[in-house]
DNA sequence: AATATATCCGACTAAAATTATCGGATATAA
DNA sequence: TTATATCCGATAATTTTAGTCGGATATATT
């Protein structure tokens, strides 16, 4: 339990491969897939699904691949994760109210502030501050 | 991702449940599963597994059960996590070194700093702090 | 002593989430 | 025209989490 997945994981680190390059340099999926030996398949949903929310950009075509689009410095890790991931919460109850315990459960609202805690410190971090 | 497990759950919510009680007063597992519609069996192992942690105590017999025997507030809550689920981390590789990537990798140290404030958030949290 | 009710515990099954693969389409530089 | 790249839906495999089953032991009550 509280593990990042693998797709943020790859996100990151094809980022801070990204980042570590010239600003218009084009990074393709197979580079950043053998360097990290990391699946090419899965590091290429992973990359369109990032360009998608506009944090990369894609360059189709041979010689083609993805460069950085957005400002990393302006994208906290909440809002991050929530663009690969979807919603955040240390359980569901939080963002979907389909719990059978919840008429009952005597432990929501302790659990929520732990919660709180937590985005507080996600939010307080930018991309930026992982990929440099 | 992110998410505390079931048997995080369960056990909070059957610790709150006896900390509402008087210090000796014994709760059966079918007393709480049913009181908060957790499933029987589950809950049953989950208490047992705490109990062999030494953070409750079982009662056999008829109106056997249990009841708290470590004090909750001295109970941190990665402790208490560790004893519940096992080893903590953002990634596996930050107890496990067994990881392809690992050689590699260019974002461990960043996430294991993102893992370290984490770690201080739940270490500052006592398990009292949630069930009172 | 018999009975009913509780914990105890290993083996197993099911469900869900995560991770990975496949097939074929579109775009474009050389 | 060709080779190399992204694009993208469908599906398969794996791992983790959740839940079930069967039968054992312990003990208060009658």
């Amino acid at each position: 339990m509280l593990k990042l997945t693998r797709k943020v994981e790859y996100s990151l680190i094809a980022l801070r491969h990204m980042q570590g390059k010239s600003i218009d340099s084009i990074s393709s999926t197979k580079e950043i897939a053998t360097h990290y030996n990391i699946p090419l398949e899965i590091l290429a949903k992973t990359l369109q699904h990032m360009a998608k929310e506009n944090i990369i950009e894609a360059i189709s075509g041979p010689r083609g691949g993805y460069r950085i689009k957005a400002k990393l410095k302006n994208i906290n890790l909440v809002e991050f994760f929530e663009k690969v991931e979807g919603p955040l919460g240390l359980s569901d109850c939080f963002y979907d109210a389909n719990c059978m315990q919840i008429k009952y459960c005597n432990i929501r609202t302790p659990i929520q502030r732990i919660n709180d805690n937590m985005i507080n410190m996600f939010r307080s971090m930018s991309v930026k501050d992982i990929t440099n």
